[in-house]
DNA sequence: ATTGTAATGTTATAATATAACAATCTAGAA
DNA sequence: TTCTAGATTGTTATATTATAACATTACAAT
């Protein structure tokens, strides 16, 4: 077994509400785009905001049959698709796990800093670090697609607590 | 099976002087350091740097047995697990595959340019973003350890030739 | 109602990575 | 030299992550 959520209450300290935003917010965008946010994608989406932390595929596979589902590893896969495919979630490579995305609604370049200690991951944008990367790319003749940007790190309250 | 390296001669397009080179560095700083760069090691690190795109795990372990050989999957990533220890290979997360480090010498934090189209990796450094990551980190209070930062792409070759 | 497409179910397997323990090698102490 | 402790490599088995291939079901537009 393994599991990377380390038993937090999930992503927001206080009811729900962000989980609840964030699937109000899915179910805008689908809409818009005419794209199913169905049963099962709308509950994966569910399983990876409530964790504090990201969440491998197999860790979602286990929540989503921990109340007697008999759902299999492409089930999942397919639905972690659609969700990155409509920016709906974000994959960290360096952790081959999924965290939600925080800006769903428009395309962005996506910044992480993922602490080592709590697993907490926060997602940034910044001008200043995607115009850095362009100049840099720029002077070696390369064009930008796809960046990755993972920070592994330690946030302030861990860093604070040692 | 899979092979990611689609069969170009390697890194250096002349003669192989890059790779070499990359030896002879390689066993200088492991010979400072006291560390052990071993036949075995040394060949894992030489097949890298013969490939012009990163190599999976098992690609490496393809190359190894080519001739006869009969090493198993734990050889190649111990192998692997101390070329990246000291900073002599880095690990591209977002391919699950291995480069070269062209920069052993000195720590530092790389930036790679990855191709789609040709596969070709190259690595810089870049004073600029790592300061526009220090200050974004340390805005929200976050303390930078290991960046990972992967743009993949198209290279200035494979953009003209469309 | 029919039908074509999208979504899901199901089985099997590929690809990546590590655990655990045995055997061997190497450098330094005795 | 011989011995020994630790590092390295060998070996077997298995964990973890991901996808191929094909069957079935649901849905939306006619």
């Amino acid at each position: 077994m393994k599991s990377r959520d380390k038993n937090f209450s999930g992503r927001d300290h206080e009811n729900g509400a962000c989980v609840e935003s964030a699937l109000e917010q899915a179910e805008a965008l689908c809409r818009d785009r005419g794209a199913r946010l169905t049963p099962l994608r709308r509950r994966v989406l569910e399983i990876i905001w409530e964790s504090r932390a990201p969440l491998g595929a197999y860790d979602v596979l286990e929540r989503m049959n921990a109340e007697g589902g008999r759902n299999a590893p492409p089930t999942v896969y397919r639905a972690l698709d659609f969700l990155l495919k409509h920016g709906l979630i974000h994959r960290i490579e360096s952790q081959k796990a999924f965290v939600g995305c925080a800006m769903s609604a428009d395309a962005h370049h996506a910044l992480f800093f993922i602490c080592r200690d709590c697993g907490n991951v926060s997602e940034t944008q910044s001008e200043a670090i995607g115009a850095a990367i362009e100049a840099s790319a720029t002077r070696a003749g390369f064009l930008v697609e796809t960046p990755v940007m993972e920070i592994s790190g330690r946030c302030q309250e861990c860093h604070d607590d040692e």
